[in-house]
DNA sequence: TAAAAATACTCCATAGGTATTTTAT
DNA sequence: ATAAAATACCTATGGAGTATTTTTA
């Protein structure tokens, strides 16, 4: 089972329908209801009644849906922090300088701003990499 | 992103190495590297040092890490539940007889049980189909 | 009878494999 | 020197598309 599947499913059962859902995700309808095929095979379990239309979700396909939603939530939020996590550690700050007067004051200079802002991690960098 | 994704990079950073991780996954070493390399390049984060052996996770790599191990575990319990949500609903129980002398007694025999049991979902079934 | 879902195929994107090079102890 | 990761290239599984046939309201 992948998140492929849970966001399919969530997605019919708002849809309340393939057709619409297909859209929704921009893809065509059989191979969406193929995935949601095969999660239920998967979960050895029916989650949608097809008997009748609008599509309902079974009881365990309520159950189902519910889960979903708060996994796929979770996930948004793990990948947005971790996002955040690198952006922080890797944010860099170029001290540049026109020509190369100061370039003998530079290391000085970088030991004064590591001790201003001890939270920042900072680097020498060669002046060719700071774009 | 994926729940492969996932589950190929606790495997990882558990394991610490790609190879090692690789036989566990059952895979080979390059296509779990380039699943990873994938993974970082769609959040923008470096998850793992490789400058060093064994490998180790960066600080935004243990954040993923932890949050993964989280996700991986819960979607595993909703799977688990989900499978025993439809396993009720489909439990089924066979009344059967040896011939047919009882066979016209069987509706009547079926609405007691109905109301004897009525948390349960009961149908009447063809004989031949109760194995 | 007019929608929507399920089949039956076809195609192709990409996950995964093989061979090799590069890197880090 | 050697074990492990990265790179380059190839293969093939299965996710997605198209055409058509059931369904159900």
């Amino acid at each position: 089972m992948e998140l492929r599947h849970l966001r399919y499913f969530v997605t019919v059962v708002r849809e309340g329908g393939f057709t619409r859902a297909a859209e929704k995700l921009h893809m065509a309808q059989p191979p969406l209801s193929r995935q949601i095929q095969q999660l239920e095979e998967q979960l050895g379990v029916v989650l949608l009644d097809r008997q009748s239309r609008p599509l309902q979700p079974t009881e365990a396909g309520r159950f189902f849906y519910e889960q979903a939603l708060n996994v796929l939530e979770r996930v948004a939020a793990v990948v947005a922090m971790t996002k955040r996590f690198g952006h922080v550690e890797r944010r860099r700050f170029g001290i540049g300088f026109v020509g190369s007067t100061l370039y003998g004051a530079l290391p000085n200079l970088f030991r004064r701003f590591r001790v201003a802002f001890p939270e920042l991690m900072v680097e020498l960098l060669e002046l060719s990499s700071i774009e």
